[in-house]
DNA sequence: TGTGCCTATGTCCGATCTGACATATACTGC
DNA sequence: GCAGTATATGTCAGATCGGACATAGGCACA
């Protein structure tokens, strides 16, 4: 992975648990943390495609503004259960969740 | 959705809210329960295709051979982040998950 | 039948996540 | 400038999920 990516993570506020590396992330660190982001940016991109705010689909899947906000910046404290949760109440297909998931 | 498929899903102890029909699953509530029955199966096909024990599985993760035999019934106390990071540790890419998700 | 191994299920309490709220910032149009 | 709207960020009590543990069921092979 490249530093500035990683860089890109480690600003999010993700404390990485047992570096192999001095601050590096592991492979499927790396690539859960990658799995958030592209649901993240999935999540933001079909909302603003709707034309809805964050506070309409807030009400949407009865969550909260700043909720929606955190997923959308990719918050470490926001599950993939939200997440997924979110994109399906967005109207995304299992196969479109695979898409975004799959995309680089 | 089939009657017979409705009954599996909720035969495993989910409790679904706000039924638009009675007893029945919304659109997204149906892709929800799908998606984490697929990512169960994807579990349990990975790990035995790797000859390993649900107990092995769990030292892997840190976690507990109770928990990973929850995460392949598809168990609702268990969440979609605790399964995607299994399905990781198993070396699963990201691809290789949206495969599985969006698999039939 | 017993011993051994794997998996399933239930319960507990400590850890994590949640919605709600407050507040801040940013960008409009007036 | 100010009001209105959208988004960002921090905090907190309550809800949910977590690992650990106990225990039961299943299946093999002596």
């Amino acid at each position: 992975m490249r530093v500035e990516k990683r860089k890109r993570l480690e600003a999010k506020g993700w404390k990485v648990a047992g570096p192999k590396e001095l601050l590096g992330l592991s492979d499927e660190e790396a690539a859960y943390i990658e799995l958030r982001l592209k649901l993240a940016e999935g999540l933001k991109a079909r909302r603003s495609a709707k034309g809805m705010t964050q506070t309409a689909l807030a009400k949407a899947v009865r969550s909260s503004q700043s909720r929606v906000a955190k997923m959308e910046a990719g918050d470490p404290t926001v599950s993939l259960d939200l997440m997924v949760k979110s994109l399906l109440a967005l109207g995304a297909s299992n196969r479109e969740l695979a898409n975004i998931i799959a995309r680089n």
